[in-house]
DNA sequence: CTTTCACTTGACACCGTGTCAATTGACATG
DNA sequence: CATGTCAATTGACACGGTGTCAAGTGAAAG
């Protein structure tokens, strides 16, 4: 039946789910998630063809079930160039600690494998565009600082919100959920804005 | 003889780093280190224990023959906080293209070998006390942005200057690396440096 | 002439992914 | 009741890459 097929489906995304966000993305294996959902291991190749598609699957859901999309086009509704940015920052800062696991495996199967590395990249392009729908904001409304290109800001604020750099500034440097919120604020602030434009910090 | 000890160790480096250069760190086996070294993969395992051992060596090796630690003594040299900031953005985000390919090939060990991490951690730390020396000669003749605190400082240099950042910014977004250089600066300065210290950009 | 030592050859264990074939057990339909 | 379908199971196996082991080669040094 395929409301049985359904289920089995999600508790492997479940199981999945679960494994990456506990251990961080570290070596989570197929016969551990099987293991997991409760199944043999060969059952997830009956859902899943490879583990990088079963990792692919796993951050749609997880995009899915938290909102992604959503939170990030409330963020797109903010009024005020400034305000925006903050929206975006918030928003997609935010987002990152909930899939640092999934995005960890998937990164780490970037390296060898074609599909991860695409679906991934894709994942990037997506906020990328957000980054440049924030910049043209701030750009519309004159707080864009003058002499930086749209594209050059764009590159800056999207490299700022990196995964990595989330990693860095919370697991490295030890700062709190909190101060990287603040930390890539300040950044994008003192370097993408006018001077004028720019909030007191 | 120990002399032939020596040139095979050597040229057992050689071919890791320019395997490493020509594809970027990308599944670099020790087979091919070896077929590149003219010898049999086992007598790699003669001169180095473990894949990750290899490749720590390889980047010691690197660091010598470039000589990194002269660039970036050197760099501390240059008097005044914001030149002597420019001059270690210069130092290191110049050396890192030249070791991006076993940067990478070590940080995709990280996630699995406890050698592999520890070399590259070790690495970043150095990395770190030249930002932290940086930021002090920065705060110690007031150009420091007065409201930063020094350790939030040194994060936010050190997360800038990330080998993903530079990933991202040259491999991503396009930039050359001399825009790299231009664009770590410009957010350097403006995040980093009191508006009065700071050069106009 | 013999010892030593770097290196070679070839076999093998281990791990994790992915494949295959045969089987089981539940449920649906004639 | 008999039959077919379908998800899932069990167990075996291939592959690729790392690392180990044992026996053998060949050249230089005493």
């Amino acid at each position: 039946m395929s409301s049985d097929n359904l289920e089995t489906r999600s508790r492997i995304l479940n199981a999945t789910w679960k494994l990456l966000e506990v251990d961080q993305g570290h070596g989570v294996r197929m016969s551990d998630i099987a293991k997991q959902a409760g199944i043999s291991r060969q059952a997830v190749y009956l859902h899943f063809p490879t583990r990088s598609e079963l990792l692919i699957a796993t951050t749609r859901y997880l995009d899915d079930i938290k909102g992604i999309d959503e939170r990030l086009a409330l963020s797109r509704e903010t009024a005020g160039g400034v305000d925006r940015l903050d929206a975006f920052i918030d928003a997609w800062g935010n987002y990152i600690p909930e899939i640092y696991g999934i995005a960890r495996a998937l990164l780490a199967m970037k390296d060898t494998d074609q599909a991860a590395d695409l679906a991934w990249n894709d994942r990037m392009q997506a906020v990328r565009h957000g980054c440049v729908a924030a910049i043209n904001a701030a750009n519309n409304d004159g707080s864009l600082a003058r002499d930086l290109p749209v594209k050059q800001a764009t590159d800056i604020l999207w490299t700022l919100l990196s995964v990595r750099n989330w990693e860095q500034l919370t697991q490295e440097c030890g700062q709190s959920q909190a101060q990287y919120i603040e930390t890539i604020k300040r950044t994008a602030h003192r370097t993408l804005l006018d001077d004028r434009a720019r909030p007191a910090s």
